[in-house]
DNA sequence: GAATTAGAATAACAAGTGTTACGGTAACAA
DNA sequence: TTGTTACCGTAACACTTGTTATTCTAATTC
């Protein structure tokens, strides 16, 4: 009946996804992901129904791989909001730019700083419990203090105004929560 | 002989200064600037080689800005970089588009942030001495320490994940360097 | 008043943006 | 083989960007 599609939306999706982590979300125009995809920019709005929708599409699919980037970090030592801590500062140098994306753009209003955190598997409300269970009297409020921290941390390293080791970093959170 | 200049350098920088501080340093386009100022876009270019000079100044001057901003902001307490923290956070929150620019933009690689902050006056290395001379035994980590907290409510108040009243801010910074 | 000349307005160029109209093409049904 | 029809490339529209060429204007000097 009619024509094969030879242009997916996951071509588009993938690639657009792609240009926001090697080369920031400004650069997602029509024209620039139809190069990349090796077509014309009309594949782009069969699929979506503007530039809009598929911005918006770039953004989830940054919530998702953060959430997978922290699932798949290396967790050490017990200290709670330690682990989440250092995925989330091992981010922001290696993924600058979806970290912008996520973290600091206006975009970022889509979603709280909270909820991407916790993820599907409510990872802050486990630290949380984790430092109740160890005996932490206001988890809560040390959760907000350690992320004080670390957010700044995380976008210091943006400017290169920081620029300590992971091992040093990891003992100035474990450090910090100590000191709670 | 010659005609009388009606735009000054001066009329041009200022409003293109206030635009970055309301509507965002993007939006200094040479024909927004043009319209705010009331001419067209000739003089701008007369007075300045190309945007990018413009844009350069804008930066210059917001930095000043915020320097003059850290002299008359009052003064309390006494410990060490909390003054300095408290007039960062409040100025991320009155001037988040000017704070932008300064702190996480691209252009922020032209001065460190330190640079910035110590100013012509030296205010962090009043603070530092400030510290050791009430017998913190490693003033600069302190500093470190203090400023990643400090960086960090600044920025996560730009995307409306941090409220607190200063009067809790200030607590958390003097609790911060109690802790220390 | 006339000539000179720098300042500024108008308009254009070239490049880039989102979006849409049009027409050719390729795959399947008959 | 012939229609049908969704897909996709080409080209265009309307807009925005920085920048520049041209033309008009106004202030000063003679």
């Amino acid at each position: 009946m009619a024509r094969k599609e030879s242009v997916t939306i996951r071509d588009i999706l993938e690639n657009a996804f792609e240009m926001t982590r090697e080369e920031g979300f400004a650069s997602v125009t029509a024209r620039k992901v139809a190069v990349r995809v090796g077509c014309s920019t009309q594949p782009i709005f069969r699929v979506y129904k503007n530039m809009e929708e598929l911005w918006g599409e770039v953004y989830k699919k940054a919530v998702l791989f953060f959430q997978d980037y922290y699932d798949l970090f290396p967790q050490m030592g017990t200290v709670p909001f330690s682990n989440l801590g250092m995925a989330y500062i091992a981010f922001a140098k290696e993924e600058k730019n979806l970290f912008r994306l996520l973290f600091l753009s206006e975009f970022a209003a889509r979603k709280s700083l909270y909820e991407i955190l916790n993820g599907k598997k409510g990872n802050v409300l486990c630290e949380i419990n984790k430092a109740s269970a160890m005996g932490c009297a206001n988890p809560q409020g040390m959760f907000m203090r350690m992320w004080l921290f670390i957010h700044g941390a995380a976008c210091m390293s943006l400017t290169g105004d920081y620029d300590l080791s992971d091992a040093e970093t990891r003992k100035l959170l474990e450090q910090e929560y100590a000191n709670g």
